[in-house]
Order: structure tokens, then sequence, then C-alpha cells
DNA sequence: CTACGCTCGGAAAGCGCTTACCCTTATTCT
DNA sequence: AGAATAAGGGTAAGCGCTTTCCGAGCGTAG
């Protein structure tokens, strides 16, 4: 832009050496001639906003408002100068540097039990897309279903100082002795009460109390595993084992809560449960027993998730026995492997990707009521009915 | 401060209200009752450093040596009573205001292509275990296979001013034109430049140049997929057909040719290659494709990974023909499901997460070399064999 | 023509930490 | 005993930004 057309503004710098003096771009590392240039060492820094102002010969103020978002106006040759410079030097802002200053920093932790689960990779998914929208940054971290490893981890995460927490399957949503969620209470009133937003999974009644915080992102698991009961009973199923995680463990109490009323209220008979955790492994074994105990043809199996229905496929067809016309099995999730395997899974279809980004969303926006998130039936190979 | 009782032990401030005054804890804002309790206003600001300092009666600088690793040694008595007011307050450093001070962030920033896919969430697993060993902190963004948006990604990643940058399954791994990896290769260099490290998954032969930067987890995917062919060549299959992603993608045609050399080399045929993309809807089409076109019973189908030979088994089910006896199948990766189909799928496994774990290393430790990650063939039941 | 009221740069005071330096004591050496 | 040397606490100068003020320049109303 050259000098002359610059009327209102005519920064000094154009006018001449003063505060600019030839510097420009190149300036940093090398020539050990410019007072004003940062040492060359170790590694070169990244540009400044220092380096900005001065290649564009305007104040750290004026810079700073040009290239973040400020209510103030810049003069448009102001602007432009300092646009310039900055693609320059290609500056970009140091993200710490302004979480400081702004006493607010970009990041949203994500707690989740394990990422490598197709459940949480969804929800990761789903937050990670709101982020990415908001420009906002997510942290991840693994607690290995560990409540001491969380509680550790929520401890470092405040060093963070996180805009947010979303807690997906902590124990968070265990509902056992304090009626509170596990997740050390204190910490995240901790992270509530410096601002932070705490958003659980599965309901987190009290902490923060009637506050701010207290945010949570419900499935009905109850409702729809009630719905999966019910339309198993109508195809004629009339005995079903359960396969669910310890109990305390909200999650699976609701779905197979749920999945009981709707089968006895169809007319069928839940045998009994046996219990496990939310892993593969954990599906297999608990099948493996009822096995050993006996199961009539023509039993369903109800996996409180699919990842521990899966299991048990394996571990019925390991014992030579049939999937779908001689023991029928149904999960809950529907998460992808569920349609791939063979005979399909029928299951409740959950959401997941979804439910992560209305986390998120709680998160950030100041009002926010949640959007039910709609589950759904999917009756596939694996339930072929009876008769 | 004050001399006088300034024995090695016995802090100043215990004496009085010197430098230290009334403002015991109770400080900051609200609530002058509970002198321990923190604030209570707008919003509160966690504990400070400085905060720290004052109620223990010692200098910040003493406090910080105290509580964030320094060389230098303070006395035991200043040392616990910064243990102790810290403690009292609740105190957890700023990680924004460390990173700015010490011109160095504590985050590891990933990078992946959809982290609901369980190859990206595994690798991510791994990470992040690598990760909270250290006391990083990972960040992680979606590139959704989208060159372009990795690029913005890529730019306003530099923000952060991660320690080190892991790229999994971005277009770095094309061999395509430039040779150079994809993802705008001076947006890395700049990343190097300033001294963080970019490790790519596949190879990355250039960028950085001999410098330090340039380090790639490199998987065996030719070998793994030569071994492959050879082992399906041995069980009997003669003509084989693969699907794998555009030409150009690295790890797609790697695999598919180390397949077709070892099949090959086995006596087998590769019919024809279709082509699409990483995920499975693209492994279903290409098959269905692929069965227009005719494809005889005894036929095996290469898929170039796990994701796409599930696609494809679906899809050759849709089509009403048979997976295994009539049409075989493998893939490539082995993701939990692959076991959890059935027919279970032949596949190659990959050890994901501690691929993960060693890209974590490669950022981390200076003196690094890779340490071979073995991959292994796992015949199951989708290739059953001929006669 | 003065009095205001705006608009918009710039100076400078932080944000919460780290760290190079300075300096007082305590120790050790000659 | 006196000097040299550790030890270890405190001071204060940053790190890279943001943001509050201050004040100069200009337009408009009385």
């Amino acid at each position: 832009m050259n000098p002359e057309s610059l009327s209102p503004a005519e920064p000094a710098a154009a006018t001449g050496a003063s505060s600019r003096a030839e510097p420009t771009a190149a300036t940093r590392d090398a020539a050990p001639t410019d007072p004003t240039t940062p040492p060359a060492s170790p590694f070169p820094h990244a540009a400044t906003l220092h380096d900005v102002a001065r290649d564009a010969g305007v104040s750290l103020a004026t810079a700073s408002r040009v290239l973040n978002g400020s209510e103030r106006k810049v003069a448009e040759a102001f602007r432009e100068r300092v646009e310039r410079a900055a693609e320059a030097l290609g500056y970009t802002p140091n993200m710490s540097a302004q979480a400081t200053a702004r006493g607010r920093s970009p990041i949203i932790a994500l707690l989740v039990a394990d990422i490598a689960d197709p459940y949480f990779g969804q929800i990761a998914a789903g937050v990670a897309r709101g982020a990415d929208e908001r420009g906002l940054v997510v942290t991840i971290s693994i607690t290995e279903r560990d409540q001491d490893r969380e509680n550790r981890i929520l401890r470092a995460l405040r060093g963070q100082r996180p805009q947010g927490l979303i807690l997906a399957a902590s124990r968070a949503d265990r509902s056992d002795d304090t009626g509170v969620a596990g997740s050390a209470p204190s910490e995240l009133e901790a992270f509530e009460r410096y601002g932070g937003r705490v958003v659980a999974f599965g309901d987190r009644p009290d902490v923060g109390g009637e506050g701010r915080g207290a945010r949570s992102i419900v499935i009905d698991n109850a409702g729809g595993a009630e719905a999966l009961g019910r339309r198993m009973a109508a195809l004629g199923y009339r005995t079903a084992i359960g396969i669910g995680a310890a109990e305390g463990v909200r999650t699976s109490d609701d779905r197979l809560g749920g999945f009981a009323r709707g089968f006895v209220a169809g007319g069928g008979t839940v045998a009994r449960i046996h219990r496990g955790d939310f892993r593969r492994e954990s599906g297999a074994s608990a099948m493996t027993e009822a096995l050993a105990e006996g199961v009539e043809p023509g039993t369903l199996v109800f996996g409180m998730s699919d990842v521990v229905a899966l299991g048990a496929i394996s571990a019925i067809r390991a014992a030579g026995r049939q999937v779908g016309t001689d023991i029928a099995v149904c999960g809950f999730d529907d998460v992808s492997a569920s349609s791939d395997v063979s005979p399909s899974l029928t299951t409740v279809r959950v959401p997941l990707n979804e439910a992560g980004y209305q986390a998120f969303r709680a998160v950030v926006d100041e009002d926010w009521t949640q959007d039910p998130l709609p589950v759904e039936v999917i009756v596939r190979d694996s339930t072929p009915g009876v008769a």
C-alpha cells in the first residue's frame, strides 16, 4: 500500500526509520545487526506480536486489536499494514500467552475411559466437531476406568484451567454410595467454582448445586432398553439373560432395568443377570459362565452394551452353540461393528456422535437445554424371533 | 524480609505482620470468615503461586522452586511451609502461565483423520498412554481426510506451540506429486524450525531435511501384505481382487503392492483392483462394483484395511453370496471388530497402540530409533482355503 | 470560536509463572 | 583471624499477550 494514499492514517513508519528502521520481515534470527531483534540461538522463536507491530510500525496494542478480535475499531490503513506484516512473518498468536493474558484458556478437556472403544471414539468425534466449529481445542485423557487414575487426572487437569470438562464414563455415572457423582466431587466443584463448566454423561444431580454447573447429557438408556425389551417379547422370546456391569453402575443399571421392565411387560422373564464390566472380554466370560449354568435354546441374551454383546456372541460360538436361532443376542449402542457381525446384532441405536456434540454445546453455550437424543431399536439377524 | 528471626528455618512470616500483614488465605475476594477458603466472587480465581507465597510467608521465587521442579535446593523448613500452604489453597500451577514463562508448552498435538475409526482410536490410545507417563497433554484434531481442513488445522495448531506434532493419516502418507509429504510442507517446516518435532505415520522422507526432525513411524505394510499374499496363495487361492484407496495413497499402494507380490509369488493372480478410500462404505461400494462385473466362486478379496474389508463383507452378503467358502475375504490392521465378525476376518495384525506409543516417544525422546513394529498374519474363518 | 464529544493510537500495567542475579549468612581454608 | 566459597532467599526482569487509560486530532453544536 503506497504510503502517499494514506490520509487519515499515514502511519509514522511509512515516513521513515523512526520506530521502524529497516527490519522488515527477514528479521529475527540472522543478522546480529538489528538491536530490536531477539537472539537467534538454539531455535529461532516463532514470530511474536511484537515483531509484527515493529514491522508494521504500529504499537502492540494496535497489532493486537487487529489480529485478535477486539471491539475497538482500527483504521483501515493500519489494519492493512498489520495484516501484511503478520502474513509476511507467518505470525500465529501464542495460545498460552493469550490464555494467561485473558485469564481464560481455549481448552475443553475430555475425559474418557478408553479412546479405542468405539463408544468413546464416537463421543470424542462429536466433541471435536463442536470444538472445531468454535476454534477451541480439546485435550483428551484416559481413565482406563480406574477411579484413582481418574482422580489423579482430574487434579492434573485443573492445571489446564479448561473452559470446560466433559466426563464420559467416569465413575461419574455411578449412583451408589454418595448419591453424588463419583469423581471426587471436590475436584469437580473446584472446576466449577473457578468458572469452568463440568458436563457429564449420565446424571450428575448434585455437584455444583443449583448453580450454573451441573449439566449432564442424558441418554435414555432405560427408555431405549424398555422398548427393546418389549420388542423382543413381541418377537416371541420368553426367557432372557442379562449381562451387565456391577450393580451401581448407572448406565448398566438403567439399561438392565429398562430392558427387564419392557420384557416382562411383554410377557417375558429375565432369568438371571451376570455381572462384569464394559469390556468385550467381560461379556465373553459372563456368557461362558451363563452357558456353564445351562442356557435353553430360544433364550435371549441382552448385553448391556454392544461391545459386551459382541463378546457374548464370541463365547456362544466358542461353545459350539448357534447365535440367532439357538441363542438370540441383543445389545445397546449400535457401534459400527454391530452391523458387521454375522448374524448382525439387534441393538438400540444411540446417536453417540451427536451426544458428544451436545456435551460440547453444554459446555460452551451459556443458555443450553438438552435436545433429547432419540434412541431407536434396531432389529437385526441376531434376534430372528421364535416361531 | 525480617532480618532478625531468619535463622535458616523459622521463616519471617511466622514472626509477624511485616511483609505479610493480615492477608492470610482469606484474601482475594469475599467471605472474610474462613481464612483458608478461597474467595467467592464473580468467579473466584483459582489460587495462584502468589497466594501460596504470601500464605507461606516466602517469596514467589521460593514458592516456585518448591512447587515446580527446580534445580535449586530450598531449606526443609521453607519447603514445608510452602507445601502446606499450597495444599491448603488447593493450588495447581497454571499450565498456560508456565508455558509462557518457560517458553515451551507441554502439549503434544495429535492429528487424525477420524477418531471414531478404531484404527486411529488405537493409535490415539497409545499416544495418550505415553503422554500420561510424562505428564504431557495431548490435544486432538480431526482432519476428516480433507486436505484443506488439514492445512487449516495445521495452521491453527501452531498457536499451541506444541512440543510435538503427530500426524496420523494425513496426506502426509502420500507419495505422489511432490515426493514430499502432503500436509503443506511449509507448515511442517515451520513447526520444526521453531523447535517442535513432527512425527508422521508413514514415510516422510524430506521435510526438515537431515535435521533433527523428519521422524516417522513406519509400519511394514508391504512386508505384512506380502506375507499375507503368500499365505493366501498357499491356502489355495488363485485369483484375487484388491480393494484400495486411490493410487498415490502410500499406505494403500504399499499394501496392495505387497499383497500382489506375495500372492503372485505363491502362484496366484491379482485380477483387478477397485478404488475408493478408507471408509467402510467405500469398501462396500467397491465390492458391489466388483460383484457387478462378476466374481467367480473361490475368489479372494483383499481389502486394504479391515474397515474396508468389513464393508466388502457386508456387500457380499447383501448380494446374497456367501463369505468364506464362496468368496473369501482378508483385510489388514486387525481392528477389534475383525475377530467379531462372522466369519471372522483373516488379516494382518498391526500393533497400533504400540505404534501410537512409539510415535509419542519419537516426539519426546531426543535419541530415538524406531523399534520395529511386528506385523503378523492372522488367518481366520473368512479364508477357509480352497479344497 | 470555544466547548464538547468522539474516534482511535499508544503507553503501560498487568496475567501467573520462571529464572538470572544479587546478597546475606554460614562454612571452610590458609 | 580474615578471606574465599558455598547455600539459599529475595528482587525483579521478563514470556507473549490483552486491556485500561490517556490524549491527540477532528467534527459539530452553540
